[in-house]
DNA sequence: ACTTACGGTAAGTTAAAACTTACAAAACTG
DNA sequence: CAGTTTTGTAAGTTTTAACTTACCGTAAGT
């Protein structure tokens, strides 16, 4: 699942609440939409891009269809920043020395 | 800082690339610019976004200012899906109980 | 079979954000 | 001091994406 659209998906405020809602436990799309600033549509649509992202997923329950929170979606993108992690720290430990002081010319 | 501003500067693709291309090490903007698909100034544009997310940091070297990773914002982030990753799992896990005919996707 | 409840999708509108060109400020160079 | 380099910012355009209303299919209840 590529972490791309998992980062997309959880950079829109709405979207992000819809996918915290479900943090709570499975719910319907009529539980979720209730309570929440935009239409029951709107909430719809946000769902199939977290499905999509691999951060949620459904099922039918009679004629209600009930979203459950799924891991692996979260998982990529907790890879994808994990990998960057130790070089982060590195060149912002290298910055750290050169900061304060005036830096050398040359290149 | 907030995880949400950090969260939304990694969204973008071509800001990604931006904040990707620091990892190898602290650079100037012209650097960074040079070899991306867009002009120099939306590359400064993008700079200044990631640098109010948190993401990088800048200092001046002469007429050249040279960005680094900033690990705060990239450990918000990591903070804030961390708190989720524990009831991600309990909800998934609970939902694999209830679906037992189709656990995984595939089809 | 008819009716009601639930939810996905289409079409269209509106708001946001990414990109471009043009310009201005600051600092090195000769 | 005049000219060049490097970058940030303003203004304006274009593309993207979020939201609304309207509609249709499916499943359950009477």
């Amino acid at each position: 699942m590529a972490y791309q659209n998992a980062l997309g998906a959880l950079a829109d405020p709405t979207r992000r609440s819809v996918f915290e809602r479900l943090l709570d436990g499975p719910q319907p799309v009529g539980r979720i939409a209730k309570g929440m600033p935009v239409s029951r549509p709107a909430v719809s649509q946000h769902l199939k891009v977290l499905k999509e992202a691999g951060l949620v997923t459904d099922r039918a329950e009679g004629t209600r269809r009930v979203y459950c929170i799924d891991p692996h979606g979260l998982a990529a993108v907790r890879r994808y920043l994990d990998q960057f992690w130790d070089q982060a720290l590195a060149a912002f430990a290298a910055e750290a020395e050169k900061a304060p002081e005036k830096p050398q010319e040359g290149e």
